[in-house]
DNA sequence: GTGGCGGTCGATACAGTGTATCGAGCGATA
DNA sequence: TATCGCTCGATACACTGTATCGACCGCCAC
């Protein structure tokens, strides 16, 4: 996909590359038996519906125009790329995400509660698409919900008392608690999948993966993470994933006063 | 490549199916001219070659092949799937980033110290190869190295006070700060070759981008980020680097203490 | 020395990918 | 009614990962 360039590399349009400034096309004049409505929110429903159920390696533009009984070049025409395809799929997320207008019965909270809203919000989508991490730290994420989810950190974060009115330390804050969820989610979810399909869920695990990791451990060379393998508790990845955000959280406290 | 189901799915073989546990065939017992000496080294450092150069994209089994002058299904006799050899891939850069013996003339350091040079180490591999951070967060790495890299992060963890013999907050502190290491240079990165692509350099941006992004921060309903953008001055992704990576030890010390 | 065997190499093949090109067919306009 | 212009999708191209399998060649037994 960007292995060859795009069209738009080729052949300099005056502007408007970005498909969040281009305007989707009209909905069609209706020709006869009208061969099958299309937008782009149809397109990424479709999208959805197959990466959630494949994975993104199940989306192709060829699959994508088969479920919505449509010839695969029709999709060019809303798309001008298959990863604009998966900008549009990444935005259909974070519209998941963007919490609850601050002003409903939840009251203006606390920043650390909202901070820790946001990052459930964000991991329960994860959970819902485990390809959306995939996306996570791609290319710019530029799309309107995706700047909504933004400016909601931003907000709440601003209503911490040592950043409001310091654009600087705010962006700071907000890139380090993003950056926080972008690694944490892809290595829980990257570690999901592993297990699900390198393993038949155990099976193979413990053929492949376990004695391996046994045999290095008793190699003595790595005493700390044989202890820590070993010898601590396994904590769920969802108390991996929260602890891991108190430490993120203390770390803009500490900055903040 | 994942799309299809690996061979090792297909037939069961006893065991042996990470990489790492299966040992590299013998060097060839020399036919005639030598069609052409190969081993896992010389594959991964073709791969690493077109890596650098073009992009994880650039990558692929038949131009690793012709890097060497051998034919594409010879290279299946050191590896079983594309994604092994990018799994040997990501390996190679993280025995660049495994920290100098702390015994050496660097004496044992403070552990804040010691995990600022695992990251500046990090980062620094990740700037020589851009396609790194993309294989970050993927498939789980247990190559030797990375379980070195691991241990060392470990190791400096372990020398702070509060967290010495307590494997389970060992374990949160050193998956946080690895989670952050994920996400900031996935994240750092990837703008990076968006900023070189998207636009040749500048031109395209300023043409495409910062248009779109000025008429919606003009809209009016991100005041926040709109305040974020316009008025903080902009550090170097350097310095946004480290400020997160400060944000996260004062959240382990807090942890600690 | 010679015959056979076993293992290795790579040509060929297959199913799939993203996307450029372009002919056909239709609606709206003149 | 004739024409223009636009839209749709069939076809094509270059490329992907990898399974299959025939040919070849060095080694070993005789």
């Amino acid at each position: 996909m960007t292995t060859r360039q795009s069209k738009a590399e080729a052949e300099a349009e005056p502007a408007a590359t970005l498909i969040w400034a281009r305007p989707e096309p009209p909905a069609r004049r209706a020709p006869q038996p009208q061969p099958q409505p299309l937008s782009r929110a149809l397109i990424v429903g479709a999208a959805l519906e197959l990466a959630d159920a494949d994975g993104l390696e199940g989306v192709s533009i060829r699959r994508v125009a088969a479920v919505l009984e449509v010839g695969p070049m029709r999709l060019y025409g809303y798309v001008d790329t298959k990863d604009e395809l998966l900008d549009l799929m990444a935005d259909a997320v974070y519209a998941e995400i963007t919490p609850p207008a601050p002003t409903a019965d939840h009251p203006t909270q606390d920043w650390q509660a909202g901070l820790r809203l946001i990052a459930g919000l964000t991991r329960r989508a994860a959970l819902r698409h485990e390809w959306f991490p995939e996306l996570l730290g791609g290319r710019p994420h530029l799309g309107p919900h995706a700047l909504a989810a933004l400016e909601a950190r931003l907000s709440v974060l601003n209503s911490a008392p040592g950043l409001a009115g310091r654009p600087a330390a705010l962006r700071r804050a907000a890139a380090a608690f993003h950056a926080y969820l972008v690694g944490a989610l892809r290595t829980e979810l990257a570690q999901r999948q592993a297990d699900r399909t390198e393993g038949r869920s155990e099976e193979q695990w413990r053929d492949a993966v376990s004695p391996y990791l046994r045999q290095v451990l008793e190699a003595g060379r790595h005493p700390l993470l044989a202890e820590v393998i070993g010898k601590a508790e396994h904590p769920t990845p969802g108390e991996e994933f929260e602890a891991g955000l108190e430490i993120v959280l203390n770390g803009i406290a500490a900055q903040v006063s």
